[in-house]
DNA sequence: ATAGGGTTAG
């Protein structure tokens, strides 16, 4: 026999690296990885590009971009996968290590490698600059993946986040073959550009849709506030079979928590429990966030209590309902909680905690929290920390240290955090600095009718109806139109939406005679129609009905027409509760002997035996 | 032999 040594051959690396190879995807930890890495190296498997790359990938999965570079950085010849695998890393990462990844495609480039199907998408969706987008482009164009769905998708998604609606559509017109996913991103992009129609025109051409199709679309319609339209795609959805995953389930929680609808979020709730759907941090957080916006703070805690594992954001949406419901003392409890079982709390924990203490009046613990926050956690105020100690001082009267933060905050205050202090000074009468501070916000938000009508309210509180006058033609020039305000109620699996004024309900002949019944019986009680709500005036349809036939008082009547004895009434409404509508829920709930629970666009108050939770204090 | 796109929180 003659010898083989002569022409010895080695078999390829991936045959006899095989059982290393799979013992990295059994690691679970990078310590356990990073053994077996020197494993690797031993064998003289350092030069070999398949070997590292499976590395490199653990590292991605476990967001460890930071060694996935190191270890790139010492094989000598890396190849395109392993460019794409280190560029995928990066991607996932949370890192902040210092790397430019079009730096590093060029360098790739200048090794004479080519990019392949995989490198593109990646790539494209890691720009930071619309320029960039139309490099990648050009690239995808010249490296011949000009008809690559993956490459085109990416493409179409990115120029959406850029707003780029012309790119993104003609990339998608020109596709050969769109898949689903190609429509899919269509109908996301325009979604969160705000064009709903055409996102809805796209949706209604796709031939075939899937669970994420119908999703997009449901959640284009809740992220726009249009909810109806989300629950009548949702009941389609349900008659044409579609499953009703996870995401559906998110996104119909949040319409209902939009809407206040919190039979129809019970119900989805229910059946994520029975069908077994994956509860994980999103959707649970998701669901404790509307029970906690439909005014069912118990159920929100027995969700939040009964999580294996709370993540941050649960926390977060936690402390925020308590301090929603005006519960200051509890969500600063909570947050101690928090604290204690070592989660780290972030900016928004710390922007819920101190919009606790300003709806509580909770001055000196808001001081408190406010320095806190940076001492202990190391979190730089931000515009909404400034945002809430304005607000917090201001509602408690304390005007002047209020304008003191405005004035040594190192950002320039925006139209919310100048609001706060807008709104305060209308509560304590304080006209003339309500007067330049709601000029700034109307000049700093001229599209948002809100500001006008405190400013309007401002003057009208002082008699000065000219500037009045003023505000309402300056709203007519400019085509700024009132926010209609209207409130909801849902009874019987139905939202009733209603306006002031409104005759649109089948039932409007009842509700009427039902309202000056109402009006009547608490007259009896002392009721007096404050006309200080001058906002409504605003409104054209408004004038004629001013105070007496508010929304959300035609939303109580129905709910007292149609529920029983002792239920309590839930009504959500867009706008905040006027003066008068909440003098008079106080004394309906003490003559009808009701709960009255009522969302307004800032927090809740729940009505009992003639009391406010908020204590007057809104 | 290894990698890829769209949909959900505060």
């Amino acid at each position: 026999m003659s010898s083989t040594s002569c022409c010895q051959v080695q078999p390829p690396s991936y045959v006899t690296a095989t059982p290393i190879l799979r013992a990295v995807e059994t690691c679970s930890t990078m310590a356990e990885l990073k053994q077996h890495h020197s494993l690797i190296l031993r064998l003289g498997l350092s030069t070999d590009n398949h070997a590292m790359s499976r590395v490199i990938n653990f590292c991605s999965k476990h967001d460890q971009f930071h060694y996935a570079l190191k270890v790139f950085n010492t094989i000598p010849n890396p190849d395109t996968f392993l460019y794409n695998t280190l560029l995928k890393s990066h991607f996932n990462s949370h890192s902040q290590t210092p790397f430019n990844v079009f730096l590093f495609y060029s360098h790739m480039l200048e090794q004479s490698l080519t990019p392949n199907s995989f490198t593109f998408p990646t790539l494209i969706r890691s720009c930071s600059f619309y320029k960039q987008v139309k490099q990648l482009h050009a690239h995808v164009i010249k490296f011949g993946f000009g008809s690559d769905v993956f490459a085109l998708n990416n493409l179409i998604h990115v120029y959406f986040s850029f707003g780029s609606l012309d790119d993104a559509r003609k990339v998608f017109d020109k596709m050969p073959e769109p898949n689903i996913v190609s429509w899919t991103t269509v109908i996301s992009g325009y979604s969160n550009c705000g064009h709903v129609d055409e996102a809805f025109r796209v949706f209604e051409l796709m031939s075939h849709k899937n669970s994420a199709s119908w999703n997009a679309m449901i959640a284009c319609f809740v992220q726009n506030n249009r909810f109806k339209e989300a629950f009548d795609l949702f009941k389609q959805m349900r008659v044409e079979k579609v499953e009703l995953d996870k995401f559906v389930a998110a996104s119909m929680i949040s319409a209902c928590t939009g809407l206040g609808a919190l039979e129809l979020g019970k119900w989805i709730h229910g059946y994520v429990e029975r069908t077994g759907i994956e509860l994980d941090s999103k959707l649970a957080t998701t669901i404790i966030d509307m029970y906690c916006k439909c005014g069912c703070l118990e159920k929100a805690l027995q969700v939040f209590n009964g999580l294996p594992r709370k993540g941050v954001s649960s926390w977060n949406c936690m402390i925020g309902g308590l301090a929603l419901h005006g519960k200051g003392e509890d969500a600063i409890r909570l947050f101690r909680e928090m604290e204690r079982e070592m989660v780290v709390p972030d900016a928004i924990t710390f922007v819920n905690v101190l919009t606790a203490c300003a709806h509580s009046g909770l001055v000196e613990e808001g001081r408190y929290y406010f320095r806190y926050m940076t001492e202990v956690h190391g979190v730089e105020p931000a515009k909404e920390h400034y945002g809430c100690m304005v607000d917090l001082l201001a509602r408690a009267g304390r005007l002047d240290e209020a304008k003191e933060v405005l004035d040594e905050m190192p950002m320039s205050p925006d139209a919310s955090v100048l609001g706060a202090l807008l709104g305060a000074c209308k509560i304590h009468g304080n006209l003339e600095l309500g007067e330049s501070v709601g000029k700034r916000v109307v000049e700093l938000e001229p599209g948002n009718s809100g500001r006008y009508v405190m400013l309007a309210n401002i003057y009208a509180s002082c008699g000065k109806w000219n500037q009045v006058a003023g505000v309402r033609k300056m709203m007519d020039d400019r085509g700024v139109k009132k926010e209609p305000g209207f409130s909801m109620i849902e009874m019987e699996g139905n939202v009733n939406e209603f306006v002031a004024g409104g005759r649109d309900h089948p039932l409007a002949k009842e509700i009427y005679v039902k309202v000056d019944e109402m009006l009547e019986s608490i007259r009896l009680v002392g009721y007096v129609p404050d006309p200080d709500g001058i906002l409504h005036d605003l409104v054209e349809e408004e004038r004629e009905n001013p105070l007496l036939h508010h929304s959300e008082k035609l939303a109580i009547c129905y709910g007292l027409l149609k529920s029983k004895r002792g239920e309590t009434l839930r009504i959500t409404k867009n706008l905040r509760v006027c003066k008068d509508c909440h003098q008079a829920c106080k004394l309906i709930s003490k003559v009808y002997d009701r709960d009255i629970i009522v969302r307004d666009r800032n927090r809740f108050h729940h009505f009992s035996n003639g009391e406010c939770s908020c204590k007057d204090y809104w």
